[in-house]
DNA sequence: GTAATCCTTGCCACGATGGTAAGGTCAAGC
DNA sequence: GCTTGACCTTACCATCGTGGCAAGGATTAC
């Protein structure tokens, strides 16, 4: 089964614009060409471009990705590598995760000093300008 | 105290690059120019790049802080019309938050079924390349 | 033959920030 | 008075992932 570029995207769920992208970063190998220079794919890129969309809803980085991409392909590869990855990006969600949930504490500690009403006194503006915290 | 950009950016944390980007896209007013074309800043100025800083490190998107900005400079708002941008605000994370816990769920299932031994058979992969889930 | 739909490449945009380059200005030391 | 170094100015380019648009070629359906 040969696909156009249209095609691929649509089985795959990824633009034909990120397809070409990834293709030039070299996340995946130049398409071959058919004789009017549109790209063709075969079975084997639908599900390569299928593993990066699985691959980028669970937000992996390009870069992170890439490195998938390339273990996948490598049939010898460790399990322990591709695990690697995946606890190296586990681990970088966690901290973002945390990062967000002071960010949301503090957030939530000035607003709650704040009353909220038609009067223009307010904890917020007061607190961000230095009046009240320092 | 007049001070130029360089001290302005040491007592306020920001950039004198950013400064600047905050002057040209109209975060805050275009500053005064001394005779040699130095911008020139007074007190009123380093209050307001500290309270931009402060409003930056709780992560206000830079169309709320512009509209932060404004409200302080406005005497007479009142304070609900801040309140609303502080609840947005955590709103918003708490979306981010609740995405990324998800994430990092789905993605902890995927790699805890992966051995992460020497051997090439993967769980990981095999999930991303929909051979085990579909 | 024409219209519609595909494909190609290339350039520009986003948002927040940094880098770098090329040049003007100022203050201090000789 | 001249050099040096630190500061200032503007302008352009880069990031990252994605979309948009434009100009043009190819194919398909009528």
């Amino acid at each position: 089964m040969i696909v156009n570029i249209g095609e691929l995207s649509q089985l795959s769920g990824i633009s034909a614009k990120m397809i070409r992208h990834y293709e030039k970063t070299g996340m995946v190998n130049s398409a071959s060409r058919q004789g009017n220079g549109y790209r063709e794919y075969e079975t084997r890129d639908v599900e390569a471009m299928r593993f990066i969309r699985r691959a980028r809803d669970l937000g992996f980085s390009t870069e992170r990705l890439r490195a998938l991409v390339k273990l996948w392909q490598d049939g010898t590869r460790p399990s322990r590598e591709v695990k690697a990855i995946a606890l190296a990006h586990i681990a970088e969600i966690d901290l973002d995760i945390a990062r967000l949930q002071s960010l949301r504490d503090d957030l939530k500690a000035v607003s709650d000093a704040c009353k909220g009403d038609q009067h223009a006194t307010c904890a917020i503006l007061e607190t961000l300008s230095g009046s009240a915290n320092r």
